[in-house]
DNA sequence: CGATCGTGTGACGGTTGTGTGACAAAAGAG
DNA sequence: CTCTTTTGTCACACAACCGTCACACGATCG
């Protein structure tokens, strides 16, 4: 028997979501605000959990980092809102799967049962990519230089991200441009000044750089 | 590095779709049949599937049966059918996402980037080519020789690349100006040049060499 | 054997690429 | 709102790199 969860402030919505659930033979329960359906997640953890994204209080978006920080399970956006930015928001923020109201029972199920199939793979709480003692962590925003947390700014953590996913490869400076910062156009020195910044940071000799190194007429990469 | 297998018969939406991705930071191949995606997916296996529904031969959900037998790499529908049924049917199939055409590309690199989050992530490593005790790492941009890394000037890495790329094969003064400076015209001498200095670099006796050797009144060649 | 062509190499000035400090605009915190 | 932090721009200095040239040397051929 699978459980699901739906947080939900409408309550006609989350009614019709909870009985069609069980129609389709699942558990369901259900929670108006995002602080009830936290809690209720913490005592009976659900196998899955819907979630709408305009909820009174605490928004969807927090709802679904809050309940990341200690848990797994899969998570469905039902909004109304039908627009890139939230989507993307909602993924990044953690969901699993963003759906559009009015929603198709069965498209639901289908996507539960895809989710449920992915399997609850992780147990990790965060990965983070290692670089001798320098770690990233994505997930958690941090980076961290022999253990200690390194304060770096939003520009710098999404520069050294870039750099961290391809690792050992170079990068242009137009590709980090045109990734970190959207520019399709721009001053590459732009590049070179956060790249400076960086090295501050996150080296132990900045003049020297072991991990951020520039490859002349070619870019930067970050090395293990 | 992130590879992504694309699959469509449109060329056009093919293409746009490869490049978008590439300017995200994936590495992308596509596809114009299903035949033709199993067989890259089985040679060299990308982290991330993306189908079309319409194929020629071979349907998008049978090529996704066939993949699942062997692959649980994550499987994304882009399909122009906007129909529960067709989603329920590509979910049940073995996909695990289902994007409705036209796309957009925040989305859809949010929806990749979840969808490795729920699986263990698999990156490409770097690839190198080998000439003996010689490496040379295009994406890297290094040059290895007895495995420690050689420092090499832009010209002379791009010069390597170019005689690389065509291991084995003579490239005359001429072809080397026009790929790798991009001259239509000029003196040949040039080449000759950067072939010396790249040869105090990367070759035991610069004198006698044994991977970029000259052919008399031909050009330059780079053996294993 | 001598003339000629093709190639290797050292040296040198001009150019380009990169790092950095200073500063102003913009964003964010209080 | 003011103060602080972050971000983008600019100018400049320095080092690395590039292209050219001159010349030496060996190969090739008549």
């Amino acid at each position: 028997m699978t459980a699901v969860l739906v947080i939900e402030d409408d309550d006609r919505i989350r009614l019709a979501l909870l009985l069609a659930l069980e129609e389709e033979g699942y558990t369901a329960q259900g929670a108006a605000t995002a602080e009830e359906g936290l809690r209720q997640q913490r005592e009976h953890p659900a196998d899955n959990v819907l979630v709408d994204l305009m909820l009174p209080g605490l928004d969807g978006y927090e709802c679904i980092r809050r309940m990341r920080r200690d848990d797994d399970v899969p998570i469905v956006v039902v909004s109304a809102r039908d627009d890139t930015h939230d989507i993307v928001a909602a993924l990044e923020a953690g969901a699993d799967d963003y759906l559009v109201k009015p929603v198709a029972v069965k498209e639901l199920t289908a996507r539960l049962r895809a989710l449920r199939r992915r399997g609850r793979a992780r147990t990790t709480p965060v990965t983070a990519q290692v670089f001798g003692d320098l770690e990233i962590s994505e997930e958690a925003g941090e980076v961290r230089k022999a253990g200690r947390p390194v304060p770096v700014t939003r520009t710098e953590f999404r520069l050294l991200c870039e750099l961290a996913d391809h690792a050992g490869r170079v990068l242009s400076r137009q590709q980090l441009l045109s990734r970190v910062w959207g520019y399709e156009t721009g001053d590459e020195r732009l590049v070179d000044v956060h790249v400076g910044r960086l090295r501050q940071k996150i080296e132990d000799d900045p003049a020297n750089p072991r991990h951020l190194v520039t490859l002349r007429g070619l870019g930067y990469k970050l090395q293990r």
